[in-house]
RNA sequence: GCCCAGAUGGUGGAAUUGGUAGACACGAGGGACUUAAAAUCCCUUGACCAUUGCGGUCGUACGGGUUCGAGUCCCGUUCCGGGCACCA
């Protein structure tokens, strides 16, 4: 029998023995209830995990472990995120075929992964780039082409319910989310051909095709999605973006704004995180605003938010993107509005982010201000942004610092609204006071309405109900959330589904799915946009016989072309969760049953950088799936964990300047030297291996140390774990240095999952040694199994219990890394009292195995039990073995603690304090003295105030 | 600029949500065992004063406040991290 601690070999032993017994397989059971966790899942990339990689796997396989010992049927499945432009990315700078280093790649992480003891349930495994998987990315895919946006039900239905009212009515009474505005009557409609009906259905199709500004990088030979694009360059790589309008599929997740508003309220995630999508989706509530071009049949609508400030408005803007330009300016100013939009042109959306400089150009035109009757100028200018609201505003400089900058460049009048607010220096922008000039004193307004003498709350309330109802305007709320670009020009992603019929796009029949990415020789992307995809020789659609054939063969007639962009890297992950619910219908993304069964993730652990992209895709994916009824629940992930990121611990040397001689960290002011970045992995607590150091790189090879008590110490910060930085600590050393189990305990015992830390393998030796510990309860130094039947005693019991009670309470509450303190003091006292009863023994076992789990089943194994420690039940709670018979109580005079005493557990608060006044300890406190006021927290404190008499 | 979350020993972090701050672990110092090392075990470890004994004072970024009592609640300030940002 096994006497000292040897997790190498039990490790292997049950990673053996959970795949011969399917240990962690699941099945739908609808007898059991079911929980579903689920982690994100990884892009398989070319680096390999690093220590902070497992953080959330572990945490996720600690609350799936616990939950099933509870008895839930728990759903815990993984898989891989293989498509789209990292694992592309990382093909091009290796000169390797995406599908080759990407299948290498997960080949590496699952080798990682099964090193660390997870309870996944690999028969479940997705991958994106996996034709059985994309099939059903590229199905959901056509029925967003196939559906709309209905305000009215506020939900996703047929595109043909949207065709048969044009058949009708045309346009009237039409409530459809859509891109432009659109008026037609049913005869017009009947009149248009097929390309013209193609293009007035894109509209108002969820997935369409859309001619907008897309954020497009050269570099990266591709459009990206604003999530993709940080401070104007690309997220990954770093490489400048620019605007350019470009034909591109869209997904209309706009329509859905308000559905993703609403739902954060019913959905547990972190505040911070539902605020960062709050913001994302950008709500504002306000009025739209027709205003009418003095001298001309030309009208204009403003959006704004502070509708009260109409008295105010001494101007208007223009986008200089907005078509209202050409329409507007009159023939004198042509030649300079011409040049102001050449210059507009010329800057690059990263110009224009952060140089806030004040330009502008006069258009000639005037408009009529609706309430009062005035004529303010027309200006075109790039602070006004042509893909909000609707491309124009009313300025009101008194109360809008950027209006208010304009109009001092200018010299443009400043009219102040609110009563005391002082606009010489700045404008006074706050929703807060009384309003005047209202309409002014001596003028006129629109129907004799005024504002004076109201909040500024009130006012912009009274406004929006004037301007409806006198047929000014409407009240309106805009999203800052804009559609998603869909389309990719890179090789490694999912192809469209779709042909192109004399310029008309179609679907490939929904049997003929999926429709296979298509060898090509080169995947490269170009910076001219130009698709890998056009490479492709077999990429003709046969319509006739349904499949597909060779490009040469295209005749417009009967072979169409195939769309040549690709999907990007959020299209395979928005429904993933789902498929693991049936990873292997060939039917149906989820069979009805299933998705019945398991509902949505009841625990979904990740990231939080993945708050304004995947998560709101996701989302979005999930709504428009539960409208047309697959998805059984409206939010995909109830609750949310995102576990913080693990930071590296570099260590430094410091190197006298222009020498070979390093000097040790508590001497190095005495010199000049430049720190260097040293491999954590030679330095062990500060102290630099010098040997190792000498051997690391050839040009170290000469070294020479001044040493501080005989020990180079190094330097150390906090950083990013990167290569670079030599401070990446694989978990493959760790698990064969310490075993899975001290690593995963680690991990949690680092601190808070939720939080941010740095990665210290120093620590790892107290959890190591906290199991050979508990080992230890289980093995005597003889090797002798120690468990016997004895009757385990009241202290025992005590320790055991007050050790379940920490435990299931911090699980449920993620709080892992003080449930591990309350083992490493249970584990102590278990040892003092020398217990060795089994029943006791056995309980501990069944706690530790969630984080644990092969020093558990080993454990388990010991005791007798010939199933898995994963089926057994997790034990349940006796308070009566904590009531405390006495408690020991601090005495406080006025707040401080001056002495303690005992009193049995049921004492009476008068007898109490009666028993701390008359203990000699109190006299000095009482002398002279008379008790004002006496407190009694049970349990807690006793806290005597007193005064002098 | 707006919004959100933080700040506790040399280090990572606890504190039952207003009740003895610093659990647990690392590191450090001292000791035991050993020829020696490793491993293991024991003691000390927030600061300062007193250590001839119990002990005392100050301490949770800073400044105020509420309270018998504040790391925790309120007001103000500083610093770090995250999100949004010419969004009308």
């Amino acid at each position: 029998m096994a006497k000292e601690y040897n997790f190498q070999e039990i490790e292997k032993k049950w990673h053996e023995q959970w795949t011969k017994w399917h240990t962690y397989e699941v099945s739908e059971d609808s007898a059991r209830k079911k929980f579903y966790v689920l982690n994100m899942f990884p892009y398989p990339s070319g680096a390999g995990l690093h220590v902070g990689h497992p953080l959330g796997y572990i945490a996720s396989d600690i609350y799936a472990r616990y939950k099933r010992l509870s008895g839930f049927n728990v759903l815990n499945p993984m898989g891989y995120d293989s498509y789209g432009l990292p694992a592309e990315q990382y093909a091009i700078q290796t000169g390797q075929h995406p599908e080759k280093t990407t299948y290498a790649n997960i080949d590496r992480y699952r080798e990682q992964l099964d090193k660390i003891g997870f309870c996944f349930d690999w028969s479940r495994e997705v991958r994106t780039c996996d034709p059985g998987y994309y099939k059903w990315t590229q199905w959901a895919f056509q029925k967003m082409f196939g559906s709309y946006f209905c305000t009215a039900a506020g939900k996703a239905q047929l595109i043909e319910q949207l065709i048969a009212h044009f058949e009708e009515k045309g346009t009237e009474g039409l409530t459809a989310a859509c891109g432009e505005e659109l008026a037609f009557s049913a005869e017009e409609w009947k009149a248009m051909d097929e390309k013209e009906k193609s293009q007035t259905l894109m509209n108002y199709r969820i997935a369409f095709l859309g001619e907008t500004m897309v954020n497009w990088c050269p570099k990266l030979g591709t459009v990206l999605a604003n999530d993709e694009v940080i401070d104007g360059v690309s997220e990954r790589g770093g490489y400048p973006v620019e605007q350019k309008k470009m034909r591109q599929w869209c997904l209309r997740v706009s329509a859905y704004a308000q559905r993703l508003l609403d739902g954060l309220q019913t959905i547990e995630w972190s505040d911070s995180i539902k605020e960062t999508q709050k913001n994302w989706i950008g709500r504002s509530e306000g009025a739209e605003v027709q205003i009418k071009v003095a001298d001309s049949d030309v009208d204009f609508t403003i959006f704004t938010t502070r509708a009260d400030t109409m008295f105010g408005v001494t101007f208007f803007v223009l986008a200089p993107e907005s078509e209202l330009v050409a329409k507007l300016t009159t023939a004198e100013q042509k030649e300079e509005v011409d040049k102001y939009l050449a210059y507009v042109k010329s800057r690059t959306e990263r110009e224009r982010m952060i140089d806030h400089t004040v330009t502008g150009v006069f258009s000639g035109a005037y408009g009529i201000n609706p309430i009062t009757g005035d004529k303010c100028p027309i200006y075109i200018a790039e602070y006004v942004l042509s893909g909000y609201g609707t491309g124009a505003i009313m300025a009101v400089p008194a109360h809008d610092s950027r209006d208010y900058a304009f109009a001092r460049h200018f010299n443009l009048p400043i009219i102040p609204l609110v009563e005391g607010a002082d606009v010489s220096e700045e404008s006074y922008d706050a929703k807060e006071g009384t309003v005047m000039n209202s309409p002014m004193e001596g003028k006129t307004s629109f129907k004799g309405f005024s504002l004076n003498g109201l909040s500024v709350k009130e006012a912009i309330a009274a406004t929006k109900k004037f301007v409806s109802e006198n047929g000014l305007g409407r009240v309106k709320v805009n999203f800052r959330l804009r559609d998603a670009i869909f389309s990719r020009q890179r090789y490694w992603g999912e192809p469209f589904p779709v042909y192109y019929k004399q310029g008309i796009p179609c679907m490939i029949p929904e049997e003929c799915l999926p429709v296979e990415l298509p060898q090509v020789e080169n995947f490269l992307p170009t910076e001219s946009g130009e698709p890998p995809l056009g490479n492709a020789q077999l990429w003709a659609w046969d319509e006739a016989n349904r499949k597909i054939v060779d490009k040469a063969l295209i005749d417009e007639k009967t072979v169409f072309p195939i769309e040549l962009f690709t999907m990007p890297g959020f299209a395979g992950s928005s429904a993933y969760y789902l498929r693991y619910m049936d990873p292997k219908n060939g039917e149906a993304l989820v069979s009805e049953n299933n998705a019945q069964y398991w509902q949505n993730v009841d625990l979904y652990v990740g990231g939080s950088e993945h708050a304004t992209g995947h998560l709101i895709y996701s989302r979005f994916w999930n709504k428009f799936l539960f409208d047309l009824g697959i998805s059984s629940k409206e939010e995909p992930f109830q609750k949310l964990i995102n576990q913080g990121m693990i930071q590296g611990r570099s260590n430094f040397v410091y190197r006298i300047k222009d020498t070979n001689t390093f000097v040790s960290l508590g001497l190095k002011d005495q010199y000049d030297t430049t720190p260097i970045h040293v491999d954590v992995n030679i330095v062990k607590n500060d102290v630099l291996d010098t040997d190792a150091f000498k051997a690391w790189r050839p040009e170290y090879e000469t070294a020479e140390f001044i040493l501080e008590d005989g020990k180079y110490i190094c330097g150390w910060a906090v950083e990013k774990m990167s290569k670079s930085m030599f401070n990446v600590v694989n978990p493959d050393m760790i698990v064969e240095k310490y075993g899975a189990d001290t690593l995963r305990l680690y991990e949690m015992f680092l601190g808070p999952v939720e939080q941010s830390k740095p990665w210290d393998t120093n620590g790892i030796d107290g959890c190591h040694r906290f199991l050979k510990k508990f080992w230890a309860l289980y093995w005597d130094k003889e090797g002798q199994f120690t468990a016997n039947d004895s009757e385990p005693t009241a202290e025992n019991l005590k320790s055991l219990h007050k050790l379940i009670k920490k435990v299931s309470a911090d699980i449920e509450s993620f709080s892992y890394n003080t449930s591990i303190s309350a083992f490493m003091v249970a584990t102590t006292e278990l040892g003092q009292q020398k217990c060795c009863s089994r029943a006791i023994l056995e309980q501990m076992a069944v706690l530790i195995a969630p984080f644990c789990p092969h020093i558990a089943e080993e454990l388990w194994e010991a005791l007798g039990k010939t199933t898995s420690v994963c089926d057994a039940q997790w034990p349940e709670l006796n308070e009566d073995y904590l009531v405390e018979d006495k408690v020991k109580m601090p005495i406080q005079f006025n707040g401080k603690v001056r002495f303690t005493m005992e009193f049995p557990a049921d004492a009476s608060k008068e007898s109490m304090i009666e028993a701390a006044m008359n203990a000699p300890e109190a006299a000095k406190f009482l002398k002279g003295m008379q008790v004002v006021k006496q407190i009694v927290v049970p349990g807690r404190i006793i806290n005597l105030v007193v005064k002098p008499e």
